[in-house]
RNA sequence: CGCGGGGUGGAGCAGACCGGUAGCUCAUCGGGCUCAUAACCCGAAGAUCGCAGGUUCAAAUCCUGCCCCCGCAACCA
């Protein structure tokens, strides 16, 4: 029997699960359940990672232990992939004992092969900077902002030696054009192999900076960082090196990821699979970004996009099917209500549902909901036979191929078939004129159609799918799409069937505000707010003395001045009724046109401390507001006296 | 010359690797049907495929140059 394996990222537990951990998770599980569907014996494996500085830290703000603070947002996505019908054959963490142990024995293999040395990490750091420096960065040995020399700081660390397994790298992605994939993903690393000598990979941290992590097998004052545990957990989750047949799933690996984590998945895991003299993984596959109104999504502009609120709006199967259909996998999408909706109404309520419903209803009306026994096949029937092949193995072929749009496109094709097919025929007409065998015909195979359609959906809409066969009379379990692509067949007669059918009802724009009529909602959901804009986090309370020691002045902008090298950065005079104007470096390139600001009267923290930025010096701040169109600037409401007093 | 993605009827996108009738969904207009979830079906209008060159019998597609958008990285006190 063939195999499948597919992977997610495991995902780091600094943050909550949004839309973006969704999409990849829910693509992994429809191809899971499309391989199964295909006859194949599937594993499919995601997970969390835990270990790690910001992980360590935000455990001792939460006054936890990190332990702790792990099982806390890990169970946050383990708790959350059921509900949107995800189904992993495994849920591995980097905590588990199994993992640590398998990513000791690897460290140990690469060690004493020679591939991992002890080294020097670290350069040039300036303290104005506060950061390292490289050496394409400094002018004459010095930083080129301060003027000063940086200090070499060094920091005795294990490296892996990358950059012996380059050539061998780049040579396989030559030799297998389908390794890396979509096309654009695959050339992009070809260039980056090409274009110079890969760094080695620093791989470890000294206990005294950080504890929480594996520790190395060849050193107790280090743990591991990064990459030899998180990318390891591939391996883990099959038992290497161990178990029996771990060789034969490894063999038909498959990692899906996000573009972001491209080069740690292209590059520098293969090169460690090297090195350890493991088997290159057969495939990655590559996503892009979902965008919110062309921008990507951050907390901090209030447009995260919750994956809970999603499903509850749409139930999971709209949700499923929306991202699947509308992404084309490899390119960002931009995600709204309008597109969410108009998509969802358009073919599922309008096309597919009304289909289904339609059609047993008239079965209902002419036949009792019994199916009918088939006449003779017209040239219409046999055309429709030949559209829903055509359509299904197109569905097949493209769905197989990650090409999800594109897949569900196909079968679309012949979801607007069947729709057209019941038109031509009439149905309503044959049951006038007493046309009962044509009608049984016509009914059977419509019938018969949205069968298909449903098995071809199990893989994406697995709820509703299953919905569909179930009104259908049909059995949900022990189905092959690939037997069931290649032929055509009215349902059989005498299957009873429902009587209607109601899988997807139309979704309102409006019902965007409070109270979405979340369809089949269990009563107790939330309410789905489809772009709630959390608030950010409170900050601690201060006193007010504390408060008391900002300098707030309303001051009036003299000059605008672009900051050479700087994108962002204005440098600003701002008169607060001083002998000489403040000269302020602000953020607002992006947001204002120099002309906007001239004249304009603005709130100044004036007693902030000088910083040096992109080489101009600012003495204070100005105050805005970042929201979601933009940046909006604060001002007096009318018009005050050059260096005023804000409290 | 930091890295990358993109500019295709009103909107959103496919097509580009492997040149050869410009495709899909939505929106608009006209018509049809009445089984159905204001749905479905038919038809129409609407595109110098960012601009300028080049290669070719033939270019949205290949090559060169340019313009414009959007991410990422650096500067957001």
């Amino acid at each position: 029997m063939n195999r499948f394996y597919i992977t997610t990222p495991i995902y780091y537990v600094n943050a909550k699960p949004h839309l973006g951990h969704a999409y990849t998770t829910i693509v992994a599980d429809s191809l899971a359940r499309y391989h199964a569907l295909c006859g194949e014996e599937v594993f499919f494996l995601t997970g969390t990672d835990e270990h790690g500085d910001k992980i360590a830290e935000a455990a001792q703000k939460a006054g936890q232990t990190p332990k702790e603070y792990a099982d806390g947002i890990s169970g946050l996505f383990r708790a959350l992939w059921p509900k949107l019908g995800i189904t992993p054959n495994r849920f591995i963490r980097t905590t588990d004992p199994d993992h640590k142990k398998t990513v000791r024995r690897a460290l140990q293999y690469v060690y004493d092969k020679g591939d991992i040395y002890f080294g020097e990490y670290g350069g040039h750091y300036c303290k104005g900077c506060e950061r390292f420096l490289t050496e394409k960065e400094l002018v004459d040995g010095l930083c080129p902002d301060h003027k000063v020399k940086p200090e070499y700081i060094a920091e005795k660390n294990y490296f892996f030696r990358m950059s012996k397994y380059q050539g061998a790298l780049l040579e396989h992605i030559k030799a297998n054009p389908d390794f890396i994939r979509p096309r654009q993903y695959r050339n992009e690393v070809v260039s980056l192999l090409e274009s110079g000598a890969l760094d080695d990979l620093c791989i470890s941290r000294p206990k005294s900076r950080l504890t929480w992590g594996i520790e190395l097998p060849f050193d107790s004052n280090f743990v591991t960082y990064v990459w030899f545990d998180a990318l390891i957990n591939y391996l883990t989750a099959l038992g290497w090196p161990d178990a029996p047949d771990w060789a034969n799933w490894w063999d038909v690996a498959e990692h899906l990821v996000a573009k972001d984590i491209l080069k740690p998945h292209a590059v520098f895991w293969p090169t460690m699979l090297l090195a350890m003299d493991v088997p290159l993984y057969k495939r990655l596959n590559v996503h892009g970004y979902w965008l919110v109104r062309d921008t990507k999504m951050s907390k901090s502009l209030g447009n995260v996009v919750e994956p809970e609120a999603m499903a509850a709006r749409a139930g999971l199967s709209g949700m499923r099917y929306f991202l699947l259909r509308e992404m084309v996998f490899g390119s960002d999408s931009s995600f709204s209500d309008e597109a969410f909706v108009g998509r969802f109404n358009a073919d599922l309520a309008n096309d597919l549902g009304n289909l289904a419903n339609r059609t047993l209803a008239m079965t209902a009306k002419y036949f009792g909901s019994v199916v009918p026994a088939a006449g003779p096949a017209e040239a219409a029937d046999t055309e429709l036979a030949r559209l829903a092949c055509e359509a299904m193995q197109n569905f097949v072929t493209l769905f197989g191929a990650a090409q999800f749009s594109r897949a569900l496109e196909a079968l679309w094709e012949f979801v607007r078939g069947l729709n057209k097919h019941l038109d031509a025929m009439a149905p309503w007409t044959l049951y006038k004129e007493g046309k009962l065998a044509r009608l049984g015909r016509v009914m059977a195979d419509v019938l018969g159609g949205l069968r298909k359609i449903a098995v071809c959906l199990l893989p994406v809409m697995p709820e509703a799918a299953a919905t569909l066969l179930t009104q259908l009379g049909q059995a949900t379990e022990g189905l092959n799409l690939t037997d069931e692509a290649a032929a055509f067949a009215p349902l059989a007669a005498g299957t009873t069937v429902a009587a209607t059918s109601n899988l997807f009802p139309r979704l309102e724009v409006e019902a965007a505000k409070d109270e979405a009529p979340a369809p089949k909602a269990k009563g107790k959901e939330k309410k789905a707010k489809p772009a709630p804009a959390p608030k950010p986090e409170p900050a601690a309370e201060v006193a007010f003395e504390d408060f008391a020691k900002l300098d707030l002045r309303v001051g009036t902008v003299v000059s605008v001045a672009p900051v050479p090298g700087a994108d962002r950065l204005y440098a600003v005079s701002v008169d607060i009724g001083e002998p000489e104007p403040r000269p302020v470096v602000a953020g607002l390139a992006e947001h204002y046109k120099p002309e906007e600001l001239t004249g304009r009267q603005v709130v100044l923290v004036a007693n902030l401390a000088p910083r040096k930025l992109r080489g101009a010096v600012s003495h204070g701040m100005i105050l805005a507001v970042k929201h979601a169109g933009g940046l909006a600037l604060l001002g007096p409401s009318c018009p005050v006296g050059p260096g005023d007093r804000v409290s």
